[in-house]
RNA sequence: GGGUAGGUACCGAAGUGGCCAAACGGGGCGGACUGUAAAUCCGCUGGCAUCGCCUUCAGUGGUUCGAAUCCACUCCUGCCCA
């Protein structure tokens, strides 16, 4: 039986390059399901909408009848992935690495097969290994090869530090495909290298190289950067309806074509005005990873508070000041960013966004910042921008 | 190992004895405008407090009434040479 005929084509939609679609296409003719690899470093503690552009493809794999292997890298993690990097990463601790892991695990499975997907830890192989196996697969590659990076030569050409250690990480996502004769490894455009390196290792060890599938990259919530915890510019696949849906509000108008591809697999209609197109994209995904009941609420909140700027029926976190005090707004406002929100503001931040006539008392703007706000009587105090809170 | 250039706030980058919490740009935040979009304009951007005080210019020690700025040592990085 043939593979190819009705799955090559929907495997390929959506790829942003493919080495080769021959080779994909032979491999789907051997009519065995393919070993289909993506490798994930748990390097934070979350997963977003960037990482769910591959997970999707892999699910996609999963559904055809191939065998998804996730691989998590905590090893690797703790190296760090010099892709698309202007600076050396920080290392990260095992400790840390396995719990990231951990929650890793649980959210990747909003996307895949639980019952499907064959989950490694590329620890298992990497630390059975001694110096001696490091130096043996370092013999495998040049240095020269490795320079061949865009980004190592770009910061060498900056006169930017480029460490040891940070060439071997390419080596090892390729040991990867290796260990688990992967026949085809999923990843972003900026791990072409890296995919390519595992080909070759394929090939020293006799083995039949692996297809390279590489997805667009999703940018971040600013517009420029790939999404990613650490710039601060991500979606989490674990946040809140709300917050999820109130991030995607906030792209803008010029990268919502990129959402609808990447995120759902389809074009934008530009018919739509964007904000409805904004507010379909943003229910859609919000429903995704919880419920259409959830998003739908998610939307009409946002609705209520945002736009109509009702926040006296909005739903608002609850603020109980603690009774001995000062009812001074920089206090006040310090402890509810700290106790309920969870973000550490100084006094000084405060004075500013009162300064800012950023803050609010029961709909009244408050100019002064050592105002007192008479909290016995209740009422919705507006922050900043996206935050308030409701006390008594 | 030798030579040389550097290490300033989130980033880039001025400042080379007091006028420096530190120019300027970017980013970020807040406001106006709006669709939590874009563009534009305005303000803020170390901490605490009532003009003030406290911590900061890689680190440590020193010179000085006074240092980011001078000296010594240490650590870190680039480049050239070996």
């Amino acid at each position: 039986m043939s593979y190819s005929l009705d799955q090559l084509a929907p495997l390929l939609a959506g790829c942003a390059q493919v080495l080769s679609r021959d080779e994909l296409k032979t491999k789907l003719d051997l009519g065995r399901p393919l070993r289909v690899k993506l490798g994930v470093d748990p390097t934070s503690p979350d997963i977003h909408l960037g990482h769910t552009v591959g997970l999707s493809k892999l699910r996609q794999f999963q559904e055809l009848g191939h065998e998804a292997i996730l691989i998590i890298g905590d090893f690797t993690a703790m190296i760090g992935d010099p892709s698309g990097r202007s600076a050396t990463r920080p290392h990260l601790s095992h400790d840390q690495v396995m719990e990231h892991a951990k929650s890793y695990q649980t959210q990747a499975f909003k996307i895949l097969d639980p019952d499907k997907t064959t989950i490694r830890f590329n620890g298992e192989w990497f630390e059975a290994m001694g110096f001696e196996d490091v130096i043996r697969l370092n013999s495998r590659v040049t240095l020269q090869q490795m320079f061949q990076r865009e980004d190592f030569r770009d910061r060498m050409d900056r006169g930017l530090p480029v460490r040891a250690h940070e060439i071997q990480y390419p080596i090892m996502q390729g040991w990867d495909s290796v260990v688990i004769r992967a026949d085809v490894e999923l990843g972003g455009t900026d791990q072409l290298f890296n995919i390519l390196v595992g080909r070759d290792l394929q090939h020293e060890e006799g083995q039949h190289q692996q297809v390279a599938m590489m997805l667009p990259i999703l940018t971040g919530l600013d517009g420029t950067q790939k999404m990613s915890k650490s710039l601060g510019n991500a979606v989490g696949v674990a946040e809140s309806p709300s917050e999820m849906f109130g991030k995607l509000m906030s792209i803008s108008d010029g990268q919502m074509e990129e959402y609808y591809r990447l995120l759902l697999h389809e074009n934008l209609n530009v018919e739509l005005h964007p904000m409805e197109a904004k507010k379909s994209l943003a229910e859609r995904l919000t429903a995704r990873f919880h419920s259409a009941a959830e998003a739908r609420h998610a939307r009409e909140e946002f609705e209520l508070r945002f736009s109509k700027r009702d926040l006296e029926s909005a739903e608002l976190p609850a603020y109980q000041p603690i009774g001995e005090l000062p009812h001074d707004i920089i206090t006040l406002g310090v402890d509810a960013f700290d106790r309920v929100l969870g973000i550490k503001k100084s006094r000084g931040d405060l004075r500013r966004l009162v300064e800012g006539g950023s803050v609010s008392w029961r709909g009244e703007k408050i100019a002064d910042h050592k105002a007192i706000i008479p909290v016995r009587e209740g009422g919705v105090l507006k922050l900043d921008r996206r935050n308030a809170v409701r006390i008594g």
